[in-house]
DNA sequence: GCGAAGCACGCAAACCTTTGCGCAGCAACG
DNA sequence: CGTTGCTGCGCAAAGGTTTGCGTGCTTCGC
């Protein structure tokens, strides 16, 4: 038995010592007090500061049928890019009075539905999905249970979703290789059940196969979205007869694990082999060899996901955004005169 | 107004459905039923599970006085180590039935009022606090009102903590590089008002006085715990009339940072300057130079934590847990012999 | 075959808040 | 001065769950 929670200060303790009826006490502490007299309100909200009085959310949210509460969920909260997002979203809803309840997937389906279970179960006004899989079937259950949710970061067909233009992203780092001469290069796909992973690699290797630089399986190597992965395709590609002279990493942790092990095989970053990342997380630019890298705005994405979610909240059907991403460029990309 | 929650199955709903009362229905799916007939309980579970029924935790909190909710203070989540504790926290709560709810206090005294008072507005069992810093009431606060709490990550004296020996890792950093043969050293220290910063500083400056190296003051810089703020303090000391042979970070994001501002300075990493960073995170092993780390064992702080909450809220009194640091050593400290 | 014991279940209160409705008092107006 | 209309406030129900207590039935022992 904890030692007697000391915290017996409710609504009708307030309304005691204001000398009214509980319901008075609520009205004046509302946003908006109506039906209620000036000098009440005042009494009342002093009274309430000075008791230490809290108002009991869940509480209220049984009454009101809501519990201004947003869940996301996440692969994983140590994805830095994740984490990132998750901020920006948490700042945005708790400046509109919400709390957020953060689940990690890791990115498997049994983990992931009882989570979701869990976060039902509190009676979630909304839900934002970071763990978007190609298949997946949450959107759809949420759906169902008239949940609004909204996707961030990766896509799915025919759900409201936040994100980046990956696909574009993808481009961008093709051309920027392409006018540096780049013609044999390879890719650091990511996971292909990702939008993420499936887009910035479809982006860039359309953009090469168009101008006449099809990239061959070999040079495009699966993996996941983690340093240690990324050390190990960037080994399997430096293995290769013929290396190449550019690698686009999906993801800038991945383009991480890959200067490991370009050093690794004899090369120097930048100077034999050039390197973009991705989302260009922090530590990009503060790199031994600062990175190139495709930028996405973290921030927005995170805080037009609760924007998304509050107006769906209000009646409005949700509508995908789609940011654009922007190159950074840095020393892993140099112009080959030097 | 939202398209209608359709999710109006309740207790009665279940209840109504096995001819039974709502109490027997409450009874009945209680974790050890008892006073209901064995055959009643099957009846009543099967229901629940077809009809999707979800009990609210909200509802049930407000009879029973618990939220099964722990709260978790860090400082940010982006910071990759607060990251890792809070989902290995994560975990072991939700195995023991808790949810969690993280708050972002960005260090900030103000902003951390606000967001405690979220928490508490909750009705939170417990806390977690992982931003602790010296001088912070926090701990105090929640003493008075009666809320469990434990301190994670960083300590802070008559507080209950579960956190690494840091005064000890900072020392076996010390005695490595003065294994190695190095006299003249650089530390960066982090942010003095953590624990963490002051403790690991403070252990390996006395381990070098007490070897007959003391480090003068310039050569010790305060910092944050980034790796842009790395990068700062590495330069300064780089930029000394004679720069340091070997470097310890507090941090291995400071590390990191410091990295790039040895490469700056004309100089190599693991070569011509020695470099130990702090935490080994899952980037440490995989940098382009490997990096030699004092380690932390995150997951264990994480869930020892929950552990200490558990107990504290079975009446226990939390005693405060140190756990082991560990050396490892990478290509960022070679043996000189070379 | 009857009384007592025990088991399965129903009843209702309690947790804390919000809100529709009704009531009383007051000012203004005719 | 009587009526209308408004304003400030109290009453009570509702929301979903848990739990102490009471009741009726079954079962066992004598």
């Amino acid at each position: 038995m904890p030692p007697a929670r000391s915290r017996p200060v409710t609504l009708a303790t307030v309304a005691r010592h204001a000398q009214v009826h509980v319901s008075t006490a609520s009205r004046a502490l509302s946003e908006a007090p109506s039906g209620v007299g000036p000098d009440t309100v005042r009494r009342v909200r002093e009274l309430a500061a000075v008791l230490g009085y809290r108002r009991d959310v869940g509480a209220a949210g049984l009454r009101t049928g809501n519990s201004r509460l947003i869940g996301v969920l996440v692969p994983r909260l140590t994805d830095l890019v994740l984490a990132s997002i998750y901020e920006s979203i948490d700042a945005a809803a708790s400046a509109a009075g919400y709390g957020t309840v953060v689940a990690n997937t890791l990115d498997d389906p049994e983990h992931r539905r009882v989570r979701l279970d869990a976060l039902l179960s509190r009676r979630i006004d909304a839900v934002i999905i970071g763990d978007s899989h190609s298949g997946d079937s949450a959107g759809l259950e949420l759906r169902d249970r008239g949940v609004p949710y909204v996707l961030v970061m990766r896509t799915l067909e025919g759900h409201p979703s936040v994100s980046t233009d990956d696909y574009h992203g993808g481009r961008l780092a093709a051309e920027h290789l392409l006018d540096l001469g780049h013609h044999r290069v390879g890719v650091i796909c990511g996971d292909q059940l990702a939008s993420t992973g499936r887009e910035r690699t479809l982006g860039f290797r359309r953009t090469f196969e168009a101008a006449g630089y099809p990239i061959p399986d070999a040079y495009s190597i699966d993996s996941g979205f983690s340093t240690p992965s990324g050390a190990e395709a960037g080994t399997e590609l430096m293995r290769l007869a013929e290396p190449p002279t550019a690698i686009f990493a999906v993801h800038d942790l991945l383009a991480l694990g890959a200067m490991g092990a370009i050093r690794d095989a004899g090369r120097q970053v930048g100077e034999d082999v050039a390197l973009i990342g991705y989302n260009d997380l922090d530590l990009a630019a503060t790199l031994p060899v600062p990175l190139t890298s495709i930028r996405s705005d973290l921030a927005a994405m995170g805080s037009q996901s609760v924007d998304a979610l509050l107006r769906a909240l209000n009646g409005e059907v949700p509508r995908s955004v789609l940011l654009p991403p922007e190159l950074v460029i840095r020393a892993t990309t140099p112009r080959p005169s030097a």
